[in-house]
DNA sequence: GACGGAATCGTTTTT
DNA sequence: CGATTCCGTC
């Protein structure tokens, strides 16, 4: 293979990411500017040129959409297959190391992952057994405290006590769920990543075992790293110190689930000889989206500081309806979209973006109305649906009897006569013995401590999994899931349930074939002595994101503004950009939420190729109260000349120019000094146009969009700005 | 254990 | 307003 295949077609700042000596370097990568295929093309560099074998590579993303895509590329690239790469997500690989090495990290062979849902779950029942008080102790925020910690890489030992109630009653809890992890053989998402980081860091040889396998370590979406993987990171490029980290600090909207942007800043203080390369141009977006972009994160301070650019046309303008109301909204962007797809445009390149999922609702009314096939995202995913959480808990169950949280999922699951009476008994005993629920169960058959119903059902329970688990141990994956489901005697448990019932006995037909695909995939090459089932099990928990993504279909896409990061789509309408829902309420209240919303606001322009459209409600129906919203303070940053106001029913568009006056609804309108829009001249900058005006009397801050230097906030008393 | 009415509560999400 | 959870009854 020659060079040119690689570098060739390659802008500069591409090429010159791409073909870096060894070392640690940062990509500061706009929307739009082509990050998949700096690394893509990174990897084949060091693959080609610098001759460094696959498996000496790493590359760390956080989806495994984005991990997929970046082999698929890779393979394409270099005309061959990319086993041996370690490519994967955070948790996958962390999840990897630690099958490898279960026993020096201190976990059963048989371990299982927590996901999300029962993790909740299992401090749900702690909070339960300690007689603690959910209103007071809400799990939702006990979780929340565990993960948080864990994200920052603390054990309860590591924290120190303040003296604080709420603080102690927290540790109480967050050792307590520990003890029930560790001896339940259960890892929730942020432990395999604190474990992982662990197992390195306490274990020399190993440590030095990876570091010296990984010459190279690459991340993608770097500015979404917690603590804990940051650590991890620098622990695995080690002594080499060769992390190519490729992430953009505009694009940081995970901040408030323990993404720390500052991580940028800590690569670079404790990489100091990095090379730091800007990719800025943008192949995505018409230069009028752009430009709304750039105005609009200026108003972000201590950025690294970055500029998208483009050598593709102005494009249309950014349309702005006003609607009356929420409907108006949802029925003035479906009629937009109808035009569209007459002018013979696709569906899927159509997208409508909301702040939350609940603001679906209408625009899925209306396009059912209209007859549009539509597509949500971020709905309950496959292996989060409760009867395929039933079966796999069974699944989960034979292969470790230990874990709880299967247990009590199912141990009553279909009604067998084991009721909360019973749990509560089994509980006990499993609490003052230390014990897993199976093994406090299996006592407790023996004592006669049980009324002889309950016992009787118990003991069958606990039979039913040992003989599903005999009958079931030489045969293949799918055919023991299949065995199990009908043996559990799930499907005429819902049965009973009707219409309902019956999507989920499909659901549960679903999970035979997902067991037989992945039978096929993984074929009886047991994955470094993993058994197969373990291996599924473990994919159920952290893959169950794009289980059903069949991109092939045609759809209009409804997402969150969160969901479409990383995507792009040729008509982009950002809904609801009204004050309280966009930015929400809520995000007022901490320092650095409102930039982080603005952030997300940059995302949601960035997705845009050809047309944006904002759209707000002048009155809003929200919980069942109506409400008057006002604009989005977004849409006031952006320069109204890149702004044209809509009137739908006239379908007639009114340019808007720079007086005021062209604004008759005065959306725009300011009350201090220069009025938006005015045109201005500035001694230094040259001529600009005023966005918007903050403080009074001598305090007047104006914000200009200067024709050359771009958005500038000044003081009025001192800009002796002149009015053109 | 199933059912129904009352009470409660409302971001963003991947792994 | 509407989804989810809680609690009391049969």
């Amino acid at each position: 293979m020659d060079l040119t295949t690689i570098i060739d077609a390659l802008n500069d700042a591409q090429r010159e990411a791409v073909t870096l000596p060894a070392g640690s370097a940062l990509v500061l990568a706009g929307a739009g500017s082509g990050k998949t295929r700096v690394l893509v093309h990174r990897i084949a560099w060091l693959a080609q040129v610098e001759a460094v074998p696959l498996h000496r590579l790493m590359a760390v993303t956080f989806t495994n959409k984005a991990a997929a895509e970046m082999r698929g590329r890779v393979e394409a690239l270099l005309h061959h297959s990319a086993r041996g790469l370690w490519i994967g997500t955070f948790h996958g690989l962390a999840h990897r190391l630690l099958r490898r090495h279960a026993e020096t990290a201190g976990l059963p062979e048989t371990f299982q992952i927590l996901d999300a849902d029962d993790q909740y779950r299992l401090i749900r029942r702690l909070l339960k057994s300690l007689n603690l008080d959910e209103g007071r102790w809400p799990p939702r925020q006990v979780q929340w405290y565990i993960n948080g910690q864990k994200d920052e890489g603390r054990r309860p030992k590591a924290i120190v006590e303040t003296g604080d109630p709420f603080q102690h009653q927290m540790l109480q809890l967050y050792t307590a769920y520990e003890a029930i992890c560790q001896r339940s053989g259960l890892v929730d998402f942020a432990e395999l990543l604190l474990r992982a980081h662990e197992l390195l860091r306490d274990h020399a040889e190993l440590l030095s075992h990876y570091q010296e396998r990984f010459h190279h370590v690459l991340v993608d979406e770097f500015q979404d790293t917690n603590t804990i993987q940051y650590a991890w990171l620098r622990l695995l490029s080690g002594e080499s110190g060769n992390l190519f980290v490729v992430g953009d600090d505009d694009q940081s909207i995970y901040g408030w689930r323990g993404a720390k942007i500052e991580n940028l800043h800590r690569f670079r203080r404790d990489y100091p000889d990095h090379r730091l390369v800007r990719l800025e141009q943008n192949y995505r977006s018409t230069a009028t989206i752009l430009n709304a972009a750039n105005v609009l994160i200026a108003n972000n301070e201590n950025r690294l500081g970055k500029k998208l650019w483009t050598e593709g046309t102005q494009g249309e303008p950014i349309s702005l309806y006003a609607a009356f109301n929420e409907q108006d909204e949802a029925y003035f962007v479906v009629e937009r979209i109808k035009q569209w797809l007459e002018q013979g445009h696709l569906r899927s390149d159509a997208a409508i973006l909301y702040r939350s999922n609940a603001q679906s609702r209408l625009f899925e009314e209306k396009l059912i109305q209209a007859g549009i096939p539509y597509r949500v995202y971020g709905g309950l995913r496959f292996f989060d649906r409760a009867e395929i959480k039933d079966a796999l808990a069974y699944l989960r169950l034979i292969a470790n009897r230990d874990d709880d949280a299967s247990f009590e999922r199912v141990v009553n699951a279909p009604p067998r006569g084991i009721g909360a009476r019973t749990v509560e008994i089994l509980r006990e005993a499993a609490r003052s013995r230390q014990q897993p629920l199976w093994r406090a169960a299996e006592n407790i058959c023996e004592t006669k401590a049980l009324p002889a119903r309950a016992l009787n059902a118990l003991k069958q329970f606990l039979q039913l999994v040992d003989a599903m688990e005999t009958d079931v141990r030489e045969i293949g994956l799918s055919e023991q899931s299949k065995q199990i489901i009908e043996r559990s005697g799930l499907i005429p448990h819902y049965q009973k349930e009707g219409e309902k019932g019956e999507t989920r006995i499909d659901n549960l037909k679903e999970l035979v074939n997902a067991t037989r695909q992945f039978e096929y995939e993984h074929g009886d090459s047991n994955e470094e002595g993993i058994p197969i089932l373990h291996l599924f099990l473990a994919q159920a928990a952290l893959e169950a994101g794009d289980a059903q993504a069949d991109e092939a279909e045609e759809y209009v896409q409804l997402m969150t503004m969160h969901s479409a990061k990383g995507l792009e789509f040729k008509l982009v309408f950002m809904a609801g950009m009204e004050e309280g829902l966009f930015p929400g309420e809520r995000s007022l209240e901490e320092v650095g939420r409102l930039e982080e919303e603005r952030r997300l606001c940059y995302v949601g322009i960035t997705r845009a190729m050809q047309q944006l459209h904002f759209t707000f409600a002048e009155s809003r129906r929200r919980y069942g109260r109506e409400t008057y919203p006002k604009m989005s303070r977004f849409l006031r940053e952006i320069p109204p000349e890149l702004l044209q106001e809509v009137r739908m029913r006239a379908h007639v568009s009114r340019p808007v120019t720079a007086a005021p006056a062209a604004r008759p609804t005065g959306l725009l309108d300011d009350s201090c000094g220069f009025p938006p829009g005015q045109r201005v001249m500035h001694n230094k900058f040259g001529e600009g146009v005023v966005l918007q005006c903050e403080g009074d009397g001598s305090q007047i801050r104006v914000q200009v969009n200067f024709e050359k230097g771009g958005a500038k906030w000044l003081m009025a008393s001192y800009a002796n700005l002149q009015v053109v």
